[in-house]
DNA sequence: TCTAATCATGTCAGCGCTGACAATGAAAAA
DNA sequence: TTTTTCATTGTCAGCGCTGACATGATTAGA
């Protein structure tokens, strides 16, 4: 066991393996870089120096002279531990593949400010780009304090002002229109909506879907019941307490409920339970995210799926991969998941 | 908006904020890193100037100069990302409040060698020491790699080997006794446990402690039936498995089931309800963590709480707090959670 | 054969910061 | 008064690496 304290070993460095390879620390470099223009003898010969070494870069030298750190920053916004782990598993993927590090800053939705938080926090790991998820992708004051340190960043799944910055989002709208056929196809006509924080635009976004689909089907989306989540601690509580806040002043009940996320929609089970109700016989229920507890819940929950992971590995590739980022924006799939609840 | 590349402004450096202030660069140092010995007069006009520059320290160039990284590694293990998310909290609040960075190294327990992922991940990143959960804390191949390369670690509820390093624990032996007492005061007497993965010996204890709390009461810890999940896809769907499978060749079916934590205890009651069995009339159902879900779920789960975010963070305070490593071996508090499931 | 272009490798400053040590001056002790 | 102490500030090398540039070797072209 060693002691707590700076690790002991000093690690080699580029001179070590060089001294081996019988060349200069730049050659080096250069197979460690894969650059081109190193004959293959003395790559090898390198090569085997690195391994007998056991030489891994130093980050913190390298950054400082390339005045790059190969770090990419992210927030990690308190709205659900499954989006959360599915940001951070594709965006894991994406840094291992192009030899980044992810750096995560903690942020409570509810009692922080995003740009206090960069400020004081991910500002100071400089981190070469920002991956923003919702709700902070569409904080103005945060996007206008990274553009003034010239900071890039990539937005995923943004609500509003789409052209500022490249973007990475899935088609929210298309899913949301099958999930208003499919209930609108079950019969359902009165409708309520629990939604997001109001600065989660994304969650606009999906209310707003969800009123244009029911318009074109001859409904009345002026009639849709809605009711804002309030943060606290957890997300789905909060979920319950809006559905029970909704379901004893709305005049007539709703027959089928849309909720912002899984989470929400699985507080929303809670409270229509609590009510007496039934799902799905008296109450349809229909979350966003298809995370893992979906299918868990009794009844199992429909709901749409979006390809988080992968959301988050092309923001990272974005910015990570020199080939990659003419693509510009970049827009992936979604599919309605119909299970017991509907 | 910016380009995608490296940021583009220069921040402003030690030199600059010392210009301004009149000083040395060292000086300035020192009020960065809040050593004594500097009048109270110059440290007021130091800190003038970094707020009117903007200062912020360049990790690179402190990593380089003081050969530490101020960064603290963790690998994130696929088993629950509600365990994941709460980790996370706990060592990014630590984090913050000490001044250093969460390096996180995926790592799916199913498919990846964790030794294979420290020595060409987390090892590239040079972090000062590591934070290791179960299960990768209990993999000697890893302690073995972490002590030849002198890296500091600290292990949060290792389940064997505990004098080898510093630990965090919660007394989970304390809680499961609560709860089979609590099981057998309900009459219950023929138990099974759908346990976790044969090499993440946290959860051996907890069988053990289960078995060994039975026998204390007077039942019969042999009888217990016990059945292992095998990881794949969903933890969840893993313990559904698990549990047909084991009520499917059981001669007589429990009337209470322990899982090794409250996803697999959510699979469990799905497999249980998929034999048309109710919960808890004919099999009360366990869980462990407390995670958030147990309360959403119907019945609302019986679970033991046990503080994760707290086990984090003691577990970086360890390492970051030049005061607090003295301390040792750090217990928290854990309790039984009664809800609907027993 | 000679020159130009190309490839392989080396040299060196300096990225921004901190540790070790030195210097300064004012207060305390002799 | 002189010496000692100590709080405050400064000087400077160098952490490990890479970018810019230089050099020498090789090959192609005329």
């Amino acid at each position: 066991m060693n002691p707590i304290g700076p690790a002991v070993k000093k690690p080699a460095t580029l001179d070590d393996v060089a001294a081996i390879a019988g060349v200069s620390a730049k050659t080096v470099s250069r197979v460690v870089n894969r650059n081109a223009n190193v004959s293959a003898a003395t790559r090898e010969r390198i090569e085997a120096a690195i391994r007998e070494t056991g030489y891994r870069v130093n980050q913190a030298a390298r950054s400082l002279a390339a005045s790059r750190s190969f770090l990419i920053g992210a927030f990690m916004p308190h709205l659900s531990s499954f989006y959360f782990a599915e940001i951070f598993r594709g965006a894991a993927k994406a840094c291992r593949q192009y030899g980044y590090h992810l750096v995560l800053e903690e942020f409570d939705h509810g009692s922080d400010s995003v740009v206090d938080r960069y400020e004081q926090g991910l500002r100071g790991a400089h981190c070469d780009a920002l991956i923003l998820t919702p709700p902070v992708c569409d904080d103005e004051k945060l996007l206008d304090a990274l553009d003034r340190d010239g900071l890039p960043y990539v937005r995923i799944a943004p609500g509003k002002q789409l052209g500022r910055s490249v973007a990475v989002g899935a088609d929210e709208r298309r899913a949301v229109e099958q999930l208003v056929r499919h209930l609108w196809d079950a019969g359902r006509r009165r409708f309520a909506i629990i939604a997001g924080p109001a600065d989660h635009a994304a969650a606009m976004v999906r209310e707003r879907a969800f009123c244009d689909a029911l318009g074109a089907l001859g409904g009345d989306p002026a009639g849709v019941a809605l009711a804002r989540i309030e943060l606290n601690e957890s997300i789905a509580e909060a979920g319950r307490i809006a559905t029970l806040d909704l379901l004893r002043d709305v005049g007539q009940l709703p027959d089928a409920i849309f909720a912002f996320n899984d989470e929400v929609a699985i507080g929303a089970m809670a409270g229509i339970r609590e009510l007496g109700r039934s799902i799905p016989e008296d109450i349809a229920v229909a979350g966003f995210d298809d995370s893992y507890i979906a299918q868990l819940v009794w009844p199992p929950l429909t709901t749409i799926h979006q390809p988080i992971a992968d959301l988050a590995f092309q923001a990272v590739r974005l910015v990570a991969d020199p080939e990659g980022f003419s693509t510009g924006n970049i827009l992936l799939p979604t599919s309605l998941v119909v299970r017991g609840t509907t």
